[in-house]
DNA sequence: AACAATATTAGAATTAGTCTAAATTTATAT
DNA sequence: ATATAAATTTAGACTAATTCTAATATTGTT
């Protein structure tokens, strides 16, 4: 079982309990979940929870670096535990978003025509293994 | 000058005024416009324009390939008349959003661990030529 | 010209996210 | 420990993007 608090302290994060079941959530849904999500499936655990307490966290989280927003054309926010240089695979039919690494032509910390980039998002689409298989029969 | 009703007609799309003036805007504004953006450039012009049916368009427009949207995290949808292969790299500074030329390692086609990859979104982040002169001085 | 099909429109409804100010919790200094 | 200050959480109002809906306008076809 990880530390959440200690994760947090580390980070200079006050390890309020919304904070660790927050941070605590987003390491066991690997799905890129929504505030929603997190919201619904926290609020039989803390009742009072409030959505804007999520919304604040999230910001914390990213700044700091112990979370990403990922980008989407779907116009709601999704988040991901991940934080190391991954690429995400959108599946067309079922809609679900997988984490698949890919070799980028592209590093971190390179210029590109005088572009410094420094953080990078690559996102595919297409239709992934289960639907695959399944659209075969 | 581009023949956009032909362009329509082309790809079955039946080339209202409302249309053929969201596809030139599109062609003629390669900044990624949001529907706010091209709804307050086009409402001179076509002074009974409703939101509605720039939505509409654009999704007719996407769903033919004519136009692309494209991923982003400020949940705010944005528009590409260019839909060759190609990325976006994002100012961290200025906040605009340039077209730039990878080489990426994948090709559209081929599977990776199974996944058949059809389309893709790269999307750098940094600081691009102009900001960074700027901030030099 | 009459009719059917399609497109556009305004406005209501929904949803994600922000703002604000009060209440609660936590941390700090005596 | 207690008072006080600082930070966090909360509910609810608000805004902005998008969708839904039903009426109207336009277009295409016989």
């Amino acid at each position: 079982m990880k530390d959440y608090t200690q994760i947090l302290r580390n980070k200079k994060i006050s390890p309020s309990i919304q904070r660790i079941k927050i941070l605590e959530f987003l390491d066991q849904h690997r799905t890129h979940p929504t505030v929603d999500e997190i919201f619904t499936s926290l609020i039989p655990i803390i009742p009072t929870l409030s959505k804007m307490t999520i919304y604040n966290t999230l910001k914390i989280f990213s700044a700091k670096g112990l979370i990403k927003s990922i980008p989407n054309s779907e116009n709601v926010g999704h988040y991901d535990f991940n934080v190391s240089p991954h690429s995400h695979f959108k599946c067309r039919l079922c809609k679900k978003v997988y984490d698949i690494d890919v070799d980028l032509g592209v590093t971190i910390g390179t210029d590109i025509d005088g572009y410094k980039v420094d953080e990078y998002n690559l996102i595919l689409e297409g239709v992934c293994k289960e639907c695959n298989e399944r659209i075969k029969k």
